[in-house]
DNA sequence: GGACACAAACTTTTT
DNA sequence: GTTTGTGTCC
């Protein structure tokens, strides 16, 4: 059975007892070797399936084993536990949860819900909500979580103000989810461990019956996570992990490598296992990964070889700025389909943040590229979804207050803000559940006559909704709430086009619905709430068959495609602005750009723009640290020849050639450079400016030659008020000292060197060449411009 | 109470 | 460039 394996992934698979911990490169068949060691210990070794666990960090990944498990084994497949850290919790709590006083009927509250509830509790505390956003405090209680510091925890170790506050705010919102009867997804883990270390006749029948545990991803884990391995696994002491430390991209969200590099110290006589031969990219590849991520320091010392040959250089692609960029993927993509028989699956963009698809998706439209974009803004984020999940997780649990608020005025029903919060004071004046104070409400309060009914009926769609739900089908229930709540009616009544998408997505869940019942055990409600709250888009995302795939790179993890571009590749895009002050979020980019890279098979394209627009202006940006190091003899650079070369804007001229003649190659591209610039020149001045000279290049030695408005009036005061009020300057005339080959920047059309001066008009003129948006001639007072630094 | 218009604030990455 | 909050009017 194991001969299909090499000698590292058979020793992998062969052992079985004891703590084993297995270093899995990227595209090292990681998941083969895990495949066969499951199915080797229960065909070989005997050992039934119920007693193996197998954790994994997204559904996708539990199913995949499951699916590969079974080519292997068949049908016992199914006996075995496999799933992700959240979804076995929650089956724990709903199990057992009631030792530690949780109610089985639980609903679990996504991010919206929590910061729903962290402003109620914000708002009742009477906390400045301007300083301390919900946001931050969910994130700060999120945080605490993960290490298992519950509120009084929080507050013992709270350092500084913030934390004071966040303690504060802590106890209430748990005191808040108790009400609701809700848990977020942090509790999930956070209460599954409580009940172990509480309930030890609990953990003795999960001991007995989980003897061997098996996490995958394991450089991701958390302190929670890794107290509930470690519970479970403490009788057997069968515990073997999986991971890469290099593709640890979690840390933000808690994940600890160090969990994984101290696992052979906790654990005495651990097995170690490397698996470094890569059976999917290029040599060239695997080189280009190694030059970046050996930068990094703490790491496991590893190589990633393979037999695959060494393939074609790696491309780094200079852009003009993010649209020619796009164009320039979508380009590349349409005319190797057309002409090299790859097929649109083949290819994946990946980006550092979701905001960065929309100019891919505007390109890949314009060339008639089929694409999905993965992630992001996902199926199940949809207001119209959570609008619906809403109605059921109140109907499941009466007691969801959160859930009741979003959806009691959805569709309007005359139920105003006024009206809740009367509510609210009635709820906690009689000390009962906002659901009941709707009925309270309804018979005797002081609201008028119409709210009065309105409530009344509200109440009781809910209350018969809740007990018709007991006998009907998951996909009925869906169905009946639609209809009875008047959702759907409202929809079809605005006449929107929008509102018409809503209602045909609304029919995808009832699809849903209905594939859940037929899949499921034993399909329930709760069972499909659950799925809605923990399934995320990425799981779904199976059938990628034949368009161009869309996605961070975070969501990339695990996946491989033939081709793949990376887009972005620049200082404060990737590596992020927000991580580069610390050298630990740094390391963490730096792996996670090794993980874009060792996604691709064949080939990898990566670009930067010299310019991008950034939340609305534009910026220049200089290209991204990561690619220096990049071996120079592995890489082939380019650019559009065609494209108007402007100076760079940042650092001097020199230096920038210097970088780019490293990034082609040690090829010296400096005439390229200059020719170009002198054809930008020339168009500029044929375009703009036919008397003018050319542009000069904006060596450090240029001195900008004040104009003569510009003597008139020192401009060093205007200029400071123009930076803090620019429109208000208008008539202020705030004239400034420009010469050619001044830095400048522009409010709308971001930075820019000033390339001509014109002064025979009324008002001063000057051309200025931005780094974003190509040249235009501006007065050369214009509030909007100001030199800079 | 609700619809609309405008200003402001801000965006990593996600089970 | 987008979402979220605030203010005005009906």
């Amino acid at each position: 059975m194991l001969d299909d394996l090499n000698d590292r992934q058979r020793e992998a698979a062969e052992t079985i007892d004891g703590p084993v911990l297995i270093f899995a490169g990227a595209g090292s068949g990681k998941t083969r070797a895990l495949t066969y060691r499951i199915a080797h210990m229960v065909r070989e070794k005997g050992i039934a399936p119920e007693h193996i666990l197998a954790v994994t960090f997204t559904n996708k990944a539990a199913n995949e084993m499951k699916e590969r498990i079974t080519r292997l084994i068949g049908d016992d497949a199914r006996r075995l536990w496999a799933g992700t850290f959240h979804s076995i919790c929650s089956r724990l709590l709903r199990r057992y949860g009631e030792e530690i006083g949780i109610a089985p009927n639980f609903v679990i509250y996504d991010e919206a819900d929590q910061t729903a509830l962290i402003k109620q509790a914000v708002s009742i505390a009477d906390i400045d909500s301007q300083a301390y956003t919900p946001t931050r405090i969910r994130w700060a209680i999120s945080s605490g979580k993960n290490e298992l510091l519950d509120p009084q925890d929080y507050a013992r170790a709270r350092k500084g103000p913030f934390d004071e506050i966040v303690a504060r705010v802590y106890s209430r919102y748990q005191q808040a989810l108790r009400e609701n009867n809700a848990l977020d997804f942090d509790d999930l883990l956070v209460k599954a461990v409580e009940l172990l270390r509480s309930r030890p006749k609990v953990l003795a029948a999960l001991q007995e019956r989980l003897r061997y545990v098996l996490v995958d991803e394991y450089q991701d884990i958390n302190y929670a996570q890794y107290e509930l391995v470690k519970l479970l696994s403490a009788r057997e002491r069968n515990i073997c992990v999986v991971g890469d430390d290099d593709q640890s991209i979690y840390g933000w969200r808690g994940a600890n490598v160090g969990l994984i590099l101290s696992f052979q110290a906790d654990n005495p006589n651990t097995r170690v296992i490397k698996l470094e031969q890569n059976y999917r990219s290029t040599q060239k590849i695997l080189d280009c990964a190694h030059a970046v991520i050996r930068v990094n320091e703490d790491r496991a010392e590893k190589r990633l070889w393979t037999e695959n040959g060494a393939g074609d250089n790696l491309v780094v692609y200079e852009a003009v700025n993010e649209e020619e960029e796009a164009a320039y993927v979508a380009g590349v993509v349409a005319r190797q389909v057309r002409n090299s028989g790859t097929r649109y699956a083949d290819y994946a963009v990946l980006y550092r943040a979701n905001a960065m698809s929309r100019n891919l998706e505007s390109a890949m439209r314009e060339k008639g590229i089929p694409y999905e974009v993965v992630g992001g803004m996902s199926f199940y984020d949809r207001g119209e979804i959570k609008d619906l999940a809403a109605y059921l997780k109140l109907i499941y649990n009466l007691d969801d207050s959160i859930s009741l608020r979003r959806i009691i005025n959805k569709p309007a029903r005359n139920i105003g803000e006024g009206t809740v919060s009367r509510l609210t004071q009635l709820a906690h004046s009689e000390g009962v559940t906002l659901f009941e104070a709707c009925r309270l409400a309804g018979e005797e309060s002081d609201l008028r006559k119409a709210q009065k009914e309105a409530v009344l009926h509200f109440y009781s769609m809910i209350r018969r909704l809740h007990e018709d739900a007991a006998a009907m089908s998951v996909s009925g229930i869906v169905k009946a709430v639609l209809e009875r709540s008047g959702y759907t009616d409202a929809l079809q009544a605005s006449g929107k086009a929008d509102d018409a998408d809503r209602v045909d997505t609304l029919g995808e869940l009832v699809t849903d619905a209905v594939k859940y019942e037929q899949s499921a055990d034993e399909p329930s409600l709760g069972g499909f709430l659950e799925r809605l709250a923990l399934l995320s888009d990425l799981d779904k995302a199976e059938d990628l068959g034949s368009s161009v795939s869309l996605m961070t790179v975070h969501a990339s993890k695990g996946l491989e495609f033939p081709i793949v571009f990376i887009v972005g590749m620049e200082e404060g895009i990737f590596p992020h602005e927000r991580s580069m002050g610390d050298q630990f979020e740094l390391a963490e980019e730096r792996r996670l750009f090794y993980v874009a890279l060792t996604r691709a098979q064949r080939m990898v394209y990566m670009s930067h723009a010299r310019g991008r627009t950034i939340y609305g202006s534009p910026h220049g940006m200089i290209p991204s640290r990561f690619l220096k190091d990049l071996p120079p003899e592995s890489i082939d650079c380019k650019f559009d020849a065609d494209s108007p070369l402007m100076p760079r804007m940042f650092g001097d001229e020199e230096a920038a050639v210097r970088e780019r003649t490293v990034l082609a190659g040690g090829i010296d591209i400096t005439d390229v450079l200059r020719r170009a610039r002198e054809n930008s020149a020339a168009a500029a001045a044929q375009r703009q400016e036919p008397q003018t000279p050319p542009a000069q290049p904006s060596g450090g030695e240029t001195v900008p030659e004040p104009t003569e408005a510009g003597k008139r009036k020192p401009a060093g005061a205007t200029r400071k008020k123009a930076a803090r009020s620019p429109a208000k300057q208008k008539k202020a005339a705030s004239v400034q000292p420009l010469g050619t080959g001044t830095k400048v920047v522009h409010e709308d059309f971001g930075e820019g060197i000033v390339v001509s001066v014109d002064e025979k008009g009324d008002e001063p003129a000057v051309t200025v060449a931005f780094v974003a948006k190509g040249i235009k001639k501006i007065l050369a007072n214009h509030p909007k411009l100001k030199v800079r630094r």
